[in-house]
RNA sequence: GCCGGGGUGGUGGAAUGGUAGACACGAUAGACUCAAAAUCUAUUGAUCGCAAGGUCAUGAGGGUUCAAGUCCCUCCCCCGGCACCA
């Protein structure tokens, strides 16, 4: 693969030269007076770090390079742009440890990442190429931070907020994963301080929305992982009056159905309610030692300790239930947030698991209010027949000496259950238990193990032709002895009676609905019933199902609806020097005042140290020259901030400024983007779901409501891609040294071979391993396309031409849905198929190699020079397949006998159900299977399948 | 725990409910060669059989269907996200 005397493929000496050539021509370049119709292809841009670009960015920017290629070939006009997203920690931290300013690195940095694009020979349009360092780009960032500050949706406040003690800087949310930074993987620590916000839970609902209605080319899992980490939840807002008190606990919860099983109520430790109660509070000193914990404790020891609960009695103090004005205890729990909802609810715990693991600790009260509705999929309701409400009881008894349980199989049904009956009038629940328990199975010393939870089962009782609708108490019961009666023959008729171990009534097909209810309290399983069903012990409101009950019990008690979020504001400034300085002054006497526009850029001074304080002070803060400046308003004494935005702002607008990278006047004209945006397609990774790609819809949704933006989405179309693992498996990294370089592969393979190998790897959104053994395949498949110039033939035949057709609509249409992997085999199997002697024309080489052409751009336009060609390949038209050509002249179906194939025939194409089943019939081994059995019926699937389904005749 | 996505030959992976394993790697045999590499040809899920042809196979177990990798139920394992959000 190194010289080619004998016109072999040889990549090192075509690869550079078409690249200049693409340059030179600006076969990339977008044309913004275009009336054409316009493709808009994104990836996200690159940060340029000092190790190069790797494999990960490879396989967005080919996807994107070989969708824009082909677009452009189908007579779009296409933007493929690109640039640099440079500030943020790394190049700082690089910038301390070499002593080097990270200005000059990050230059140094892009001009080797623009070399390795070029090499692959990715389709940019550099001259649209930004960089968020630039000034000229980050004025408009500051601009546009302003307009949030103009609507009120920048703001500055003082909160403990997520702080990376390693890189010296707070975090937003979205940046702490797991509890570690998302960047460098330390554990976060709480601060407090003064830091600015932007208003991004203003724009919950939209978001939201925007992920239900507007992008419907999104793929489900992403808009589903946003709406989570926006985790909008409906529920109501209850007040708890307080005994003795004006004061007023207002509780949030979604469960307002359960209101009636309320046995308590929590506040967050840092609840200011709890201040106001003060006076009332008798043991105010634990109170404030517990409060005092709590602030100490991070959120990773609060969910290492394994979710043990924790909390004190505010002694004195009783809530009032609304509902049935029952007096209940109020305690303080860091179970419970301060940030969520109204940082107080209202505890149940038999339906909810924190409140019953904290009842269980503090030997609070359990009460049920929901039992679970069980209906019996084997024998459900009748429609039309009669529905028959009972009260029953299930009861297990059980006998302790060897811990097997009593069962009843029944005589004249297929059942096997526990003992069990309806419940009598006058009588209660554990009195019919022990009334069946005699009746049934004639022990008379039994006593009350344990009662579990309440069902409603719901069946078809056959031998009553009803409709039953069982409200049943389960049990268990243990014998005090084995003391009996005898039992009546009437009772004797009915069932026997069984021993059985536990692991047997698993075995056993249970009659009972109630059997995951029963198992569970066999086995000593403990849990709150979380489920919806139907309501008891809830007074006027028994009966109704719990979706119903919601709206109907808060508005019994005066509460009302709301909505709430689980996103928060986004912590918008960072203590550290390489990002845009954040574009406003404080004075003594006008407070926050917004830099003039016709200051902008606020320009990030040139420093000897950029070392963070790690006090929370950005390292501007020290540069007394550009802090002090005259406030604009009054003129007197003012400072400006040292914080700088997060790494995020950049790439909150970027793609805006490519439609118009040269404006002066504004960030983008809206000429423009009214002709580019939305985003057709953005390739990118599933990483930035909550960071990226929602930060930048927010300010998208902003911009449009201040009409500076076309359209109120930014991304119509999101491609994800699965993360490029190493060789091994493992995903790539230093410390394991499974690197792959890029570099490397270009030069001992092309940058052909390796765009085509990164495709065909995998599907593009699952992960893939880079693997070099397979590398060869595809590097032979385009040496085989290059010596396919030799067999071209004066005509070509009818099976070349229609796979031909085949081969291109397949192509087309696996590009359009970025199922890269799937065009290319079909391509090696075109290929394949000419190098078996298959006729093929030049009019067919050309078009085969125009398919290709997105995929292995170098080798292509080679081939299509040498074969006397003076356009560039790059710029010629798409070929398009005739639809007439598709249909084979002949098939092959299979003949099935019940089911299994026993035969094949080749049909003409589109052959009747009488044909075929006649060439089927004369196959020999059909007709052995069918071996004179009548043929019960038959399937004709047109070209595809005939089958004759012919039973075993039994007994015959 | 909850929410997503997966589990198919020795390997990466194909399959609108209609002949499972396309395409590629690897392996085996052969051709060419003094030899090797490259290239080309053939074979390649397991298993029984001389063959014709069977049987078993898509994480496990059930079900629906003439027909299930694909649809339904139960369970196991891997990956990603969230994680006391009331």
């Amino acid at each position: 693969m190194t010289a080619s005397p004998d016109g072999a493929y040889d990549h090192s000496s075509i690869e550079g030269k078409w690249q200049k050539i693409w340059a030179e021509k600006g076969v990339f370049a977008a044309d913004n007076g275009s009336k054409k119709p316009k493709k808009y292809v994104l990836i996200e841009f690159p940060y340029p770090s000092g190790a190069g670009l790797h494999m990960g960015h490879m396989r967005p920017y080919m996807a994107g390079d070989v969708v824009s290629r082909y677009f452009r070939m189908k007579g779009f006009n296409v933007l493929y742009p690109i640039g640099w997203d440079a500030f943020g920690l790394p190049a700082e931290n690089y910038a301390i440890k070499h002593k080097v300013h990270p200005r000059i690195s990050t230059a140094e940095n892009v001009a080797n990442a623009k070399r390795q694009l070029l090499s692959w020979g990715v389709g940019f349009d550099w001259s649209r190429e930004v960089n968020t360092t630039d000034p000229s780009y980050y004025k408009w960032t500051q601009w546009i931070f302003l307009q949030f500050l103009k609507h009120g949706l920048a703001y500055e406040a003082e909160g403990i907020i997520n702080w990376c003690p390693q890189d010296k800087t707070g975090l937003a949310n979205e940046e702490v994963v797991n509890g570690k930074c998302e960047r460098c993987g330390a554990t976060v620590e709480k601060k407090k301080l003064r830091q600015w916000y932007l208003k991004i839970t203003a724009y919950a609902d939209e978001l939201v929305d925007g992920l239900l209605h507007d992008l419907p080319e999104w793929p489900e899992p992403i808009k589903l992982q946003q709406e989570n980490w926006i985790g909008r939840s409906e529920g109501s807002e209850i007040e708890f009056k307080i005994k003795d008190s004006e004061k007023k606990i207002a509780v949030f919860t979604t469960r307002a159905d359960t209101l009636f099983g309320v046995t308590y109520v929590v506040l967050a430790p840092e609840c200011p309610l709890v201040d106001e109660l003060k006076s009332k509070i008798k043991n105010w000193k634990d109170v404030e030692k517990y409060r005092e914990q709590a602030k100490k404790r991070t959120d990773i020891e609060r969910t290492a300790e394994d979710k043990e609960k924790t909390g004190v009695k505010l002694d004195g103090v009783f809530a009032v239930n609304p509902a049935n004005n029952e007096e209940v205890p109020v305690f303080i729990a860091d179970y419970v947030l301060a940030t969520y909802g109204t940082g107080m609810v209202m505890a149940v715990p038999a339906h909810d698991e924190r409140d019953f693991a904290f009842a269980k600790k503090y030997n609070l009260p359990i009460k049920e209010v929901i039992i679970e509705r069980m209906v019996d999929a084997g024998n459900p309701h009748v429609p039309g027949k009669e529905t028959v409400f009972r009260d029953a009881v299930i009861v297990a008894l059980r006998n302790p000496k060897n811990g097997k349980i009593l069962c009843l199989k029944w005589k004249k049904q297929p059942w096997t259950t526990f003992v069990m009956g309806g419940i009598e009038s006058g009588e209660n629940p554990v009195e019919a238990a022990l009334r069946e328990i005699r009746e049934e199975t004639g022990y008379v010393h039994v006593k009350l193990a344990k009662q579990l939870r309440d069902a409603q089962s719901e069946f078809f009782a056959a031998h009553k032709n009803v409709n039953r609708v069982a409200h049943t108490r389960n049990m268990i019961f243990d014998l005090v002895d084995e003391t009996r009666e005898a039992l009546s023959d009437e009772e004797s008729a009915i069932h026997d009676l069984v021993w059985m171990t536990l692991d047997e009534i698993k075995k056993t097909k249970m009659t009972h609905s109630e059997m995951p209810i029963l198992l569970g309290g066999l086995e000593g399983i403990e849990t709150a019933f979380t489920g919806e069903g139907i309501l008891i012990n809830s007074s006027q409101f028994n009966n109704l199902v719990s979706t119903d009950a919601v709206s109907k019990i808060t508005k019994f008690v005066g509460g009302k609806m709301v909505t709430k979020y689980k996103l928060r504001d986004w912590l918008f400034s960072r203590q550290r020097y390489w990002g845009e300085p954040i574009p406003v002054i404080h004075c003594p006497t006008c407070g926050v005042v917004p830099v003039p526009e016709k200051d902008l850029p606020v320009m990030l001074p040139d420093v000897k140290e950029y070392e963070p304080s790690g006090t929370g002070e950005s390292p501007l803060a020290n540069v007394a020259s550009w802090v002090n400046v005259p406030c604009p308003k009054c003129g007197g004494a003012g400072k400006r901030e040292t914080n700088t935005m997060p790494q995020w702002a950049g790439s909150s607008w970027y793609w805006l400024r490519y439609t118009d990278p040269k404006n002066e006047k504004e960030f983008a004209g809206m000429k423009p983007l009214a002709y580019w945006t939305p985003v057709d397609l953005y390739f990118g990774g599933f990483e930035h779901t909550t960071l990226h790609l929602l930060y930048s819809r927010f300010w998208n949704q902003f911009l449009y409501d201040r009409k500076l933006v076309a359209t109120k989405e930014p991304y119509a179309k999101r491609v994800p891609h699965g993360i490029v693992l190493g060789p091994d498996g493992e995903k790539m990294s230093k410390s394991r040294g499974n690197v792959v370089n890029p570099d490397d592969i270009v030069k001992s393979y092309g940058a052909d071979t390796m765009r085509l190998h990164m495709q065909f790897l995998g599907p593009h959104g699952a992960e893939v391993a880079w693997n070099d053994q397979g590398i060869v395949g595809t590097r032979r498949f385009i040496e085989r396309v290059w010596n396919t110039k030799d067999m071209i033939a004066q005509k070509m035949s009818p099976e070349t031409d229609q796979l031909l057709n085949k081969t291109i609509k397949k192509v087309s249409e696996d590009i359009e849905k970025s199922a890269f992997n799937t065009a290319i085999s079909a391509m090696m199997v075109f290929v394949k198929f000419v190098h078996e002697g298959n006729a093929l024309s030049r009019a067919g080489y050309e078009s085969f190699i125009k398919i290709l052409s997105p995929f292995a751009p170098h080798a292509t336009e080679e081939i299509w020079a040498n074969l006397g060609n003076t356009t560039l390949l790059a710029t010629e038209t798409w070929p398009a397949y005739d639809e007439s050509k598709l249909a084979s002249a002949t098939v092959t179906i299979a003949v099935q006998v019940n089911g299994k194939v026993r035969a094949s025939v080749e049909m003409k194409s589109d052959a009747s159900q009488e044909e075929t089943e006649k060439a089927a019939l004369a196959d020999a081994n059909v007709v052995k299977w069918l071996a004179g059995k009548p043929i019960a019926k038959k399937i004709f699937v047109k070209n595809r399948i005939l089958n004759f389904v012919a039973p075993e005749s039994r007994g015959a």
